[in-house]
DNA sequence: GTATTTACTGACCGATTGGTCAATAACAAC
DNA sequence: GTTGTTATTGACCAATCGGTCAGTAAATAC
């Protein structure tokens, strides 16, 4: 082997690189030190060396997807719509078209989703990135809520938002778990009849 | 140890709970077939002596939970309301209710989905599962396109069946991930809305 | 009664795991 | 050039894993 000697920086992202490989593979579940350390090709001692133990590689690697990828982003194409139903209509478009051409993601999510049903520091980051994804459609549900009072009788922007997750989110794992028999189109087309008519 | 005798059937069912119990604590990837073997109080030989391999043993739990404890049952009280919005009603009211109390139910189902991902027989399992939640879905929301071909405009019953799939899942499992910051009322409420208000 | 099948165990095996550590080579400081 | 500091490795460890197997006692067949 005898691997050139490299800054700590270079050496984690490439590390976690390999790890982020790894655990789309073969899974949370396959995800060993040793196979972290041959995917980057460097010494599984290293590797340990770098994170101390396994388990801050795990939740490094979680910040890490957490923070880089999954990221929901209002580009100011969508931002433009004066409306707040028409907002909304391209976000959930856009959010179930880019969970569903990331399988790998959605499953990698989804795993660290049940990982935190019993791990309390991951549960506590999982939790805090739906917030923030709450919070994004919570912002427009308000809005819609103003301009358009009659439309969702009762209901208020945070159950609102919290439905928008769930829409989004069950999207991708139906699409995941059967990409047969699901089909997106027609999925969207329904959740946008809920919503209301397009005018 | 010296552990009485018993009949095929019944160890089998013992080392299936012990095999469920263990699953809800640790989570399917501390399920170890010496963890069911102390669960149970045998010795793991003969664990493996009934189920052969593990593989075999976690796909059998897999079975045994979605056949007996996984079901969506539609009670004559909701299957005598006369108009389908009310059957919808109850039976996402029901669905969200027992999903909530039953959180360990849920973790387990969310990382057999999780696993089904990845491995083939395990994810026809799931996607079976699946459909048969859906259909249960398509049959009410058929009828509310008939009776009521306004509200939903140019949705689809199979389209529509998903979405309430994906409003039950994703109550559960935010639910279940965060307990405190959600609200399940206000979900159901925001749902409600969504369907229409109740005459 | 004897023979055979069957449920069950303890001991054992090889493989893999996360983790430690002494040795070492590359680098920076002086 | 010498003296640390630091990144890197291979060898090693104890623990745990799934799985096998010979042996055993209980039930069944004859």
């Amino acid at each position: 082997m005898a691997q050139e000697r490299q800054p700590v920086r270079v050496r984690r992202e490439q590390i976690l690189r390999a790890a982020l490989e790894v655990a789309s593979r073969e899974g949370i579940g396959g995800l060993t030190v040793r196979a972290v350390a041959a995917q980057a090709e460097i010494s599984h001692a290293l590797v340990l060396f770098h994170f101390g133990r396994k388990h801050r590689l795990v939740r490094a690697l979680l910040d890490w997807v957490v923070g880089a990828a999954t990221v929901l982003h209002i580009s100011d194409d969508i931002a433009r719509f004066p409306h707040a139903r028409d907002r909304l209509h391209a976000l959930l478009q856009q959010e179930m078209a880019r969970l569903s051409h990331q399988p790998h993601q959605t499953r990698l999510f989804l795993e660290f989703w049940a990982m935190g049903a019993r791990e309390e520091p991951i549960r506590t980051l999982i939790s805090a990135e739906l917030e923030r994804y709450r919070s994004a459609f919570r912002a427009i549900m308000e809005e819609l809520l103003v301009t358009e009072p009659a439309v969702f009788a009762g209901a208020t922007a945070d159950g609102l938002a919290a439905v928008a997750v769930s829409w989004i989110h069950g999207c991708a794992v139906q699409a995941m778990i059967d990409p047969d028999h699901f089909d997106t189109d027609e999925y969207l087309t329904a959740v946008r009849g809920m919503i209301g008519r397009l005018h």
